[in-house]
DNA sequence: TCTGTTCCGGAGGAGTGCCTCCGGAAACGG
DNA sequence: CCGTTTCCGGAGGCACTCCTCCGGAACAGA
């Protein structure tokens, strides 16, 4: 499978990788880094191609199993980072409150990177890597909820799946609403930690969206769930 | 515009609609309806008309501005059923129990019938029709809250926007988890209701979802958002 | 510089979805 | 039963996305 076959005798051991081989698959990663941080993993390969100033075929070349695989690869270091902050929750010594910074910590995570937001909402089944770190995550997680629960903050019920719950709504939230309703999701996750707190206090909750605001956000789904009218994309030729 | 065009002689006024033309329009109507409530707008057109026992070129001769006006026309019935909800709950006379169970009924809707969970979440706007509804639906709606918060059960900064982030987080959830979490959406609605209210008693939740299903549900997104790998639909030839 | 290996890029096949054109069929009214 | 009107259905254009093939360019070492 890699590059270097063994076999042939040592004499002729070639270079490794040319130079600009391996410079073009970093700058494919790199953009496609940035383009899924802004747009979500949705994008055409061709797209991130483009933007790395490379042909679609080489990045194919680098990435063989083709969209799973880049993605995959492009947000092993987003996944990283939701692991990294499940372990620093872990360490903070009052359970309730790394529970709900962690939470909110994610969340905002996702909405920095809508790419990050799709990917702890879809499993990859393919990649090893990825999923090693979603377990990782997952065992973090329920140690973060049994010591949230042991401070009697955090309800009885509450489960890990309810987790996954707001990360998939959230990241719903964020895909319809991106910057045309920035409020929209702290002010969710906000009422979610209100809903799993046993403490009754009523904290105040962030700004709401405005009309406009949802309005927009709700008009541009239509749009992209091919229910579009007015100023859609394509429209009949002649 | 329409089909009778006047200033022929009113001797050729010849017969309105033919019936097999009507009979076509309503079993279309009919499908789109039925197929729409199991899988959501996102059905191609072409399922539709096939599933209707008619060619696409039909579907369009009736539906002439395309997908958003078959939507539309499949769904107001969907959308009256949604501002019916909303008039009911309004003659409650428990504007707290009014309101909750609204919510929880237009959720149920939504679990019942996707294309109303889509079409909730999004904004047709070229379809006065469900736009007059929506709108009807929307006053109706501020009422409620208004009646809520004054028993003062609900919290005095709910907005009516929070209603439309419910109603787009249940949509999201319900169509990644489907059939394989139906816990899931019950357990959304029955959480954010626990963080609207003022009354801090913690009410039993539904029961969570196991990780099996939430795991089922996230690789079919995984798959439906071309992140495939192993069963997808389509594998490279050869 | 020169040669052989490695790598690149665009053309294009395959599948899907929206929508239109046009020959032909079915219904209507006499 | 027949002419006229209306309607139907499939072929096919256009756009998009995933992925592969192959001629040619770029690199690394002598």
């Amino acid at each position: 499978m890699e590059a270097r076959t063994v076999g042939a005798d040592a004499a002729t051991r070639t270079r490794r990788t040319r130079v600009d081989a391996e410079r073009n698959r970093q700058r494919i990663l790199r953009v496609a880094r940035d383009l899924y941080a802004t747009a979500g993993v949705d994008l055409p390969l061709e797209t991130i191609a483009r933007s790395a100033g490379v042909g679609i075929a080489t990045l194919y070349r680098h990435f063989p199993r083709g969209k799973e695989q880049l993605v995959a690869e492009a947000l092993v270091e987003q996944a990283s980072r939701y692991l990294d902050a499940a372990r620093r929750a872990l360490a903070e010594p009052d359970g309730w409150v790394g529970f709900t910074t962690f939470v909110e910590e994610i969340c905002a995570m996702q909405a920095d990177h809508l790419g990050l937001a799709d990917l702890l909402a879809m499993v990859l089944p393919a990649d090893e890597q990825v999923e090693a770190i979603r377990r990782q995550a997952n065992d973090a997680c329920v140690e973060l909820i049994d010591k949230a629960k042991a401070t009697g903050e955090l309800r009885e019920d509450f489960a890990g799946e309810d987790l996954l719950l707001v990360l998939m709504a959230n990241a719903a939230v964020l895909q319809v609403t991106r910057d045309a309703a920035p409020n929209a999701s702290p002010r969710l996750v906000s009422l979610f930690l209100q809903a799993v707190a046993t403490r009754a206090a009523i904290t105040p909750l962030p700004a709401a969206p405005s009309s406009e605001q949802m309005r927009e956000a709700m008009v541009r789904l239509a749009g992209s769930r091919g229910c579009a009218a007015g100023g859609g994309p394509v429209r009949a030729p002649g």
